[in-house]
RNA sequence: GGACGGUUAGCUCAGUGGUAGAGCAUCGCUUUUACACAGCGAGGGUCGCUGGUUCGAUCCCAGCACCGUCCACCA
């Protein structure tokens, strides 16, 4: 079989070389995918000197709108492929590889992200193994580590993204650590902050006290849980609590206003029995504690008494509350989630061990009135799934009154729009009730603050600035500073994608890019954030288009996930079957709505792999010359059938594409070359060809129809799409992948 | 609690105001100059339930049930 383009035989030669049996991706693949990274095409402004290749600007012309970019979604230097990314990347590899057969200069920008968090817990799990910590290691050594680990493991995403046929300009490839994002990034650290957008406060944020860190809402991730509600007496009132262990940290009781039963008492301070943190932990004792009543509209008449306690430091809720009554702020439980000095002799125990210690002792002591089981949703961290413990923490932060204008403005006035447009609403609701972004984090792995320290004792005074100060801390006159050990979150540096990923040329010609395709989980995650920031720092929208395709649940309808074992590996898939028939299974399948993921699809994609193989071969038995593949006129009633249907599928397929309807485009594709072509006209080709009169209309059809499909196929299955081309003696031939569409 | 989506053949899903479709699976026949990963043909569905609009509803409207995803400050 004679399987590379460049050693095929001119026309006129007559080739057989489809073998025999079934088509094999096995054999074809790898090779095809070398060839089309040797040949530079995924690079529009690089081709190579190649002979018989076009050179660039015949083929692309100069005009900007015929610049065309994707932005990939950046994977995560600890991913692997999922079936996410194989949905979503073969998605924008049929747009990109259709709008470069259109003639576009078009650019799939590829780039992985360091994601903090994710990977200072793998390599931190990878140091558990070896029995040290991060602390051991110390922060150089430890982020040594984490570039170890990045430089070998980082890019093994991008073969398996190979692997399926992605064709991304790999020679653009950026990483969110390189030094010219850094740059960018952290300029834009200091943009926001001279707007007076940045800036420090303390406030209770949510805290993973294993990570050692603060998150951002978006970071959380909520399960099910029965917990237990214990009703506790304050004195006259009784309030229901699901976290007791917090009482030391109460600052006042809130009720509802409206509340007919409470509001005579609100504005009094009260004195009632409490637990005392002070003796002996194996003597429960009572103390005398004051607490001032509030109102507050958040408070829930129907729920528990009514009557709700506020410890402002150890919940979000509270924190507002407190901050509208100005209430104290007393801490009890430290970054470690243990309980400490504030809490007396409670200090040093876990908080779940505390709250079990101190409903034994209010029970003992008469202040427990009753329990109930409860399901409740407790937030966990995304990444190491431990239970978040709100804590009070100096943190950075980014206001986001302005900026969420500025990304609902967008949508409202049409200039980006979200599509399906159902999506609108969850991005309207977030921008609306939108808190300000805890952009700092205390990890180690990521871009570390652009601001410094005074170094004094007590005095702490922040400056930011892109380089270590020196002048005079206005506060203190000491000059000495350290840089802040905090980095950002990784989201802030997501948000510049689809600027800071490109270089000064590339910015002014690909930005701003056209389609976004992604999954829903991200919108407000990354989606909304790159729209203000593309606003804000290029005064431009990133792209105009936000397409949101389905998401891939079990066939069972549940979530697909690692932890649940739900999860299924696309690489299995493109080893048993070839990447052709996995993309075709998944885009047959992806029509919009999640998809219950069933991998009968493939066995479709295979089938049809072989069909066009086949087909392709007997068109090639029949016609041993394809020089100017050109339409030609119809003669019989099938020849003008097929044309006319040709011709109708090219136009609407074209059209089902650029609308984001791929697989709506797949399933006629499927079926014009099946049942149309196949089924029927090459059986009716079969007789045409023996009757002198029409063999050599039969054989110009044969040889139109199926260039034409190839092409027509080439962007959902390029793989045996551009082995077949290179087989058939066409004139001319280059790679199909730049033939025009 | 709210929002959104779903409920159609054994399974996964399209679809239309007028005798119901695909892929996979099943059954029968066929190795005919591409393909048995095939061809031809067949079986299989009171289109979640209850009302309403209509000459006519799987499709439109209302209510209900169940499933799912997301969001939310019920401590």
């Amino acid at each position: 079989m004679t399987k590379n383009f460049q050693k095929l035989p001119n026309k006129g030669e007559t080739q057989f070389s489809f073998g025999v049996g079934a088509y094999d991706p096995k054999l074809v693949e790898e090779k095809i995918y070398s060839i089309w990274e040797k040949s530079g095409f995924f690079n529009p402004d690089n081709l190579p000197a190649q002979a018989g290749l076009p050179k660039a600007k015949e083929f692309f012309g100069k005009a900007q709108d015929k610049n065309y970019i994707i932005y990939m979604p950046l994977p995560n230097v600890t991913g692997t492929l999922h079936m996410g990314h194989l949905l979503n990347n073969t998605l924008q590899d049929v747009l990109i590889r259709y709008e470069r057969m259109r003639g576009k200069r078009a650019l799939y920008l590829p780039g992985t992200d360091h994601a903090g968090i994710a990977t200072q817990f793998v390599v931190e799990k990878e140091l558990k193994k070896e029995g040290i910590n991060r602390w051991d290691l110390g922060r150089e050594k430890f982020i040594a580590r984490v570039w170890e680990w990045k430089n070998k493991y980082g890019d093994l995403i991008f073969n398996q993204l190979r692997k399926i046929g992605v064709s991304a300009d790999w020679s653009r490839a950026r990483f969110t650590m390189d030094q010219a994002y850094s740059d960018d990034i952290l300029k834009t650290f200091v943009h926001y902050y001279e707007k007076g957008w940045v800036y420090q406060g303390l406030r209770t944020v949510n805290w993973c006290p294993r990570c050692g860190t603060s998150l951002s809402e978006l970071e959380l991730e909520y399960a099910d849980e029965k917990t237990t509600l214990y009703y506790i007496k304050y004195g006259s009132f009784t309030l229901a609590t699901t976290r007791p262990e917090t009482k030391f940290g109460d600052t006042a009781l809130a009720v509802n206003p409206k509340d007919e039963r409470y509001k005579k008492y609100i504005g009094e301070t009260i004195e009632v029995d409490s637990l005392s943190t002070d003796g002996e932990l194996e003597k429960p004792e009572i103390k005398k504690i004051k607490l001032q009543i509030v109102g507050d509209d958040v408070v829930d008449i129907e729920f528990g008494t009514g009557v709700v306690k506020v410890t402002p430091a150890h919940d979000i809720l509270d924190f507002e509350i407190g901050e509208r009554h100005k209430l104290p702020m007393i801490q009890v439980i430290n970054e470690r989630g243990r309980m400490n000095e504030s809490a007396g002799k409670y200090a040093g125990l876990k908080t779940t061990e505390a709250r079990k210690k101190i409903v034994e002792d209010m029970k003992s002591v008469g202040l427990l009135v009753k329990e109930e089981l409860y399901d409740h949703r407790i937030a966990k961290c995304y990444r190491c799934n431990t239970v978040i413990e709100p804590i009070p923490s100096k943190q950075w932060f980014l206001k986001m009154k302005e900026l969420a204008k500025l990304a609902k403005k967008a949508v409202e006035n049409g200039k980006v729009e979200i599509l399906p447009k159902n999506f609108e609403k969850p991005y309207f609701d977030w921008l609306e009730n939108i808190r300000d972004w805890t952009i700092s984090r205390q990890i180690w792995w990521g871009h570390q603050l652009p601001v410094y320290y005074c170094k004094c004792a007590d005095c702490d005074h922040a400056i930011v600035s892109l380089e270590q100060p020196k002048s005079k801390c206005p506060k203190c006159d000491c000059k000495e500073y350290r840089r802040s050990e905090e980095v950002l979150d990784t989201w802030f540096s997501s948000a510049l994608w689809p600027f800071a990923g490109l270089s000064a040329s590339d910015l002014k010609n690909y930005y701003p890019g056209n389609a976004l395709i992604t999954a829903r989980d991200i919108l407000n995650l990354w989606v909304a954030r790159m729209i203000f920031s593309g606003l804000e720092f290029q005064g431009k929208l990133p792209f105009s288009k936000v397409f949101i395709h389905g998401t891939i649940l079990t066939k069972e309808g549940k979530r697909m996930s690692k932890s649940l074992g739900t999860g299924v590996d696309p690489l299995k898939y493109i080893n048993e079957y070839g990447a052709d028939a996995t993309r075709f299974g998944i885009i047959w399948q992806a029509n919009g709505q999640d998809i219950h993921w069933d991998e009968t699809s493939i066995t479709a994609g295979r089938k049809f792999c072989n069909k066009i193989w086949n087909a392709s071969k007997f068109v090639l038995s029949n016609v041993s010359e394809m020089g100017k593949i050109e339409k030609f006129k119809p003669t019989t009633e099938a020849d003008k059938k097929i044309i006319a249907a040709l011709e109708k599928i090219k136009i609407s397929s074209g059209k089902n594409i650029e609308t984001f309807n791929f697989s709506e485009a797949l399933h006629e594709i499927y079926d014009f070359f099946w049942h149309d072509f196949c089924d029927e006209y090459l059986e009716i080709a079969k007789s045409q060809l023996a009757e002198k009169k029409t063999v050599e209309t039969t054989k110009k059809i044969l040889s139109y129809a199926i260039f034409e499909s190839l092409k027509i196929i080439h962007p959902f299955m390029p793989f045996v799409t551009e082995e077949i081309y290179g087989i058939l003696p066409i004139a001319g031939r280059k790679l199909l992948m730049i033939e025009k569409l």
